[in-house]
DNA sequence: GTTGCCGATGAAATCGATTTCAATATAAAA
DNA sequence: TTTTATATTGAAATCGATTTCATCGGCAAC
């Protein structure tokens, strides 16, 4: 069935397209019977508004556009799907960019607002650099960030406050009776992991503890990278009894390698993650993790970011955090 | 910095906007050298073309829809990073729907493609009818399916030969020394899981084994379900050794199950799921599996979709049957 | 019976690009 | 030098809907 245009529904009902317009966008200036004419049409030719006229002269796509580093990893997933919601129930559809991990890729991508094929645009723990996303704001292009925070007045960010997570995972192992914890870094852009890494830090100070470099070591957030690095400190300096790991992929890593070196956990080792993902409950033991509401840290943005491309100024602030939650479970028990 | 358009760029350049559009699509009736003064006025005016205006023109959203019943499963998951890294490569972007199981939702979602909001669209083990779908594929709207089979000349499909996996899966069984095994459904709705379960009812004819109906249950592909279907087996009738699941999420159910009623697996329950995802590693034993080319059933849908949009016709079968592969671990090994 | 006003409708401009077709300019041929 | 063919360019139509502005009609007020 070829679809019809609303010129074709004016004919068949004898009216304007004006008119038709007005009847699909509930303008109260039509009478009750020309409506009536007017629905009939519609029904009859089964017409449905093409998107693109519609969107051409409104301006506006009803589209936004998502960034993730990879749609697989769940963190991402439960981003998304947060978002997605959302925007669902707000009458936007998303568009979802995969960015492979490649900067270039999102830079790319930001063109994507330039061409207006989405109304606005959220990247999640983007590789930008601050500079690259602030000019982009500065053009009156809509973006927010999550698990990213930037000062910036128009670009809202939702994000935990990843100090507290590292501080917090400190104490809960000094509590345990650990002295000597070793942590893992992820990706060197991510401000996640030198947020937590800073939280680290500061725990180890507050208990008057030193903070020993042997002990830290990075990788990409993956489990490989969990497991080489796990593998370079344990060879360094045998001397810790814990790790705090930057994600809980490297700490499935740090799993890994200590069934390899035979190092047992909790009793030898305690290893703590971040993120909570399903897998931590399925490994033995658990995995004592971090849990940050990614659903809502999603959702969340997505309303505020909705809000501000319809123009509500000064709906709240536009730095989002929220709070998350340590869960202990078998790794990290007591003793050790 | 407020965009500009392409009559602003013709002024800026002395030239029509019919040039600078040859200019910007590469026709090769431009003179270098006001294809020069062009180019010059796109760089200064910092020049994007409009998506809108574009789209409206030429009937092309370059965009494919992508409707799931939930981003969060590694099985969807994986299948949209196979869409969107051949979408992409071949110019296209795509809309990601979450149906949240709700078959209302997919209907809606249908008008995606009414409206043109999309050029095509893929739906991930639909809920829809086969009626439904294919009223609309005969309304020349361009619909791919994974993960189900609808015989249809403008329908491709892309999806693994789930009786195969029914029939492998039992032999497997058989040659382990299993005699009775269990069946665990999952959706009604979904075909993959009614054409395993004939695979495995001709696994069991062909061993001259009977079809023992009590041994047979189902649930909607969660763990959860997995795990009270076996309970309500278990209760039933104690005579079996091994499960076979539709899905490695109701295996994971199984293996909650066993863990509370101390049925240990392998030696006394041998267990087998499908789809090989992720946790299926990380569990105690490792869970057998059927894995399939999610990324590859994603990717070759996609082009062939594209293709179909694009015109290209008889380019080969709609129907393309995805090889699985059974992965054999420790919770199906020999003896039980 | 005019005049004035308001509510319903339609004609036409608009959004931003592409593309057809006609009109140039340029080069080649006579 | 004039004619013809060809290579570039521009004017205007087009895609499909929305929206402004003008108009028409009816009704009330004078």
């Amino acid at each position: 069935m070829k679809d019809s245009k609303i010129i074709d529904v004016a004919q068949k009902a004898k009216v304007s397209p004006a008119t038709v317009s007005r009847v699909l966008n509930g303008s109260s200036l039509v009478t009750e019977k020309t409506q009536k004419k007017v629905l009939q049409a519609i029904q009859e030719l089964n017409y449905t508004p093409n998107a693109m006229g519609k969107q051409l002269r409104s301006r506006r796509t009803m589209t936004l556009g998502v960034v993730v580093r990879d749609i697989r990893v769940s963190y991402n997933a439960e981003i998304i799907k947060g978002i997605e919601n959302m925007a669902n129930t707000l009458g936007y559809k998303i568009l979802i960019c995969d960015s492979q991990n490649e900067k270039e890729k999102e830079v790319e991508l930001l063109s994507l607002l330039q061409n207006r094929t989405v109304d606005g645009l959220i990247l999640v723990t983007p590789q930008l650099s601050d500079e690259e996303i602030t000019s982009f704001a500065d053009d009156e292009y809509t973006i927010g960030l999550i698990g990213r925070r930037i000062e910036h007045p128009d670009i809202p960010c939702s994000f935990t406050d990843n100090r507290r997570i590292g501080r917090e995972v400190v104490e809960h192992l000094l509590e345990a009776g650990h002295r000597r914890m070793a942590f893992l870094c992820g990706f060197a852009d991510a401000t996640d992991s030198i947020e937590r890494l800073e939280g680290y830090k500061e725990g180890l100070a507050e208990a008057g503890l030193p903070f020993l470099p042997e002990l830290i070591d990075n990788g990409n957030f993956s489990e490989d990278a969990g497991y080489e690095a796990f593998k370079r400190i344990w060879a360094g300096s045998g001397e810790f009894t814990a790790v705090f790991a930057a994600n809980d992929e490297m700490a499935l890593g740090v799993y890994k390698a200590c069934a390899e070196l035979g190092i047992s956990i909790p009793e030898r080792m305690a290893v703590v993650g971040v993120d909570n993902i399903r897998i931590t409950n399925y490994v033995e033991p658990k995995l004592s993790s971090v849990e940050q509401p990614l659903y809502e840290m999603g959702a969340a943005l997505t309303e505020k970011l909705i809000g501000q491309i319809k123009g509500d100024e000064g709906t709240g602030p536009q730095l989002m955090q929220i709070r998350s939650t340590l869960v202990i479970k078998g790794s990290s028990g007591k003793g050790g």
